[in-house]
DNA sequence: CTTACGCGTCAGTGATGACTTACGCGAAAA
DNA sequence: TTTTCGCGTAAGTCATCACTGACGCGTAAG
């Protein structure tokens, strides 16, 4: 079993982590966001491009600038990842509390 | 705001989610993880190391065995803050679709 | 008491990823 | 048309991290 670059890994990096909530709570440029982080533009470019590839965000052209904005289906099955995650674990947990191991 | 070696990101990496996802099903030594995955032994001991580190299991000694399993508090610890990520994510990105920006 | 086993840690290696500067292309402004 | 701006990408650098083999300590077995 491998990990893809999913959402949970994606999101795993403090820098990308930041620019995707700064994109929930509102759609920017690259631009826009460089200016408020610490990093240069082109790392900010980067991020975004791994961000895209994970399906959470999605880009438009609007005249020079490209606005990128969360994309809803991403968000979406970043939830279910974060879903299944735990349900899964809740049960196997649960199942491994509740019946000890026999002694071998 | 940085993004300390959380449960979040201590489980981004593949072999760590391994071992992590195998203590959920049972307890462990490090013998027993290092069997039954591709990398050695000291490897599988300094994922554990991150992990308890993170809280998210602990360990007993048994004998000359040390035994892993996971922390019910680092479980809810986890639990809390994909709760709490999702929370925010959900009410900001509802903020944002209700309320576009205005014209500036 | 001696030997064997489990395992944490150290030191070293190599790959990966995050970042930077520079470049070039397309769109808007002048 | 020319200049400016936004930005994706290339190439390079450096830090970090995942891994290995070796070592040494504590515990169990002989």
């Amino acid at each position: 079993m491998t990990y893809a670059k999913t959402g949970w890994t994606t999101l795993a990096d403090p820098t990308r982590r930041t620019i995707f909530e700064r994109l929930v709570e509102r759609p920017c440029s690259v631009s826009e966001l460089a200016s408020a982080l610490p990093v240069s533009r082109p790392a900010v470019s980067q991020h975004l491009k791994v961000l895209k590839d994970a399906g959470l965000v999605a880009d438009t052209p609007s005249g020079k600038h490209r606005i990128y904005r969360v994309d809803q289906a991403g968000l979406a099955a970043l939830r279910t990842e974060l879903d299944q995650f735990w349900s899964k674990t809740l049960a196997a947990y649960k199942l491994a509390v509740e019946q000890p191991p026999e002694e071998q």
